[in-house]
DNA sequence: ACGAAATGATTGAAACGTCAACCAGTTAGG
DNA sequence: CCTAACTGGTTGACGTTTCAATCATTTCGT
């Protein structure tokens, strides 16, 4: 085993940062969300329906969109089909698959929620940085998620 | 109601990878500390405990070091506790506070899986970016950071 | 073509997080 | 003092997430 690689201090600071995202101001959207009757995760899936080709997503690509696994998929679809967001339709091509449609109640429900849950990024991230650092936050992050998107990295290295 | 503040183009770019972060970097994160017994969260709490002085917190000091609520304290406490990793007291001064103090095994703890943890962190994170982008990413994100920390923030605002 | 492996998706149990209700101890007002 | 409001912390119920196991269908190897 070799030395260990502890991070320095401004890579210190740029995690520290990301835990405070992720355990305070992330909560805090999802509070938002759920004020409206959704999680998250299913504003996700919804998003992923309306930007898609005749807003439909097989549902393994529906959860790669929209950052899931399979199984929390499933879970979250189940409301939203019941509810009638979004339709499910069995894949003529292959017996096994699903295609998931978002419906005009879905889209309705989508529309009414955006421009909250826009404000509410604006006010908890952007509003406390000028356009270089958004811009450099935009780079720095893109950069990290191209590569998580990679699923190779997740076979864990030699 | 005035028009809603859509997010630009970078502003959107910048988003997609916070959520990229949250949804597919911290889960696997999450499960390698999983694979040695312990949570991100309580991990937080074992640091915070190591950096205090006298490696004692309050808990509503742990709570506010660790950015959980006091309730997720508790909860994530019980098993640090039984386990002997942190030792509670009733503080002397005020009846109703306790302190929460880390043990030498749980320091231990601690010790063996910091080094497994930065190494992860370096190698979804700082692997992917130079030394300019890192700054950056510091920069932006404790800026964002320092104002979540304000709690007036979460007051809703008008 | 036939069985084996791989893929798409679902299930259920266990662990976790959130929230509101709660208890106990402390502070402050009259 | 005595009670009301507040603070520190805990509890339990409910909904969510994870993970491994499962089922059905399709693909691959020979």
């Amino acid at each position: 085993m070799t030395a260990p690689r502890w991070l320095d201090e401004t890579q210190q600071q740029a995690w520290q940062g990301l835990l405070v995202i992720l355990l305070r101001v992330f909560p805090e959207v999802e509070r938002t969300f759920k004020a409206n009757d959704l999680l998250s995760v299913q504003y996700g899936i919804l998003v992923a329906l309306a930007d898609a080709p005749d807003h439909t997503l097989r549902l393994t690509e529906l959860a790669d969109s929209a950052n899931t696994s399979q199984s929390r998929l499933t879970h979250r679809l189940r409301n939203l089909v019941s509810r009638g967001d979004i339709k499910l339709t069995e894949d003529p091509q292959d017996g096994r698959a699903k295609n998931a449609t978002i419906t005009a109640a879905g889209k309705r429900r989508l529309d009414r929620i955006a421009p909250i849950h826009a404000e509410n990024v604006q006010r908890l991230i952007f509003d406390h940085l000028d356009t270089e650092q958004t811009a450099a936050l935009a780079d720095a992050l893109s950069a990290v998620a191209v590569k998580a998107c990679d699923h190779e990295l997740f076979k864990h290295s030699t």
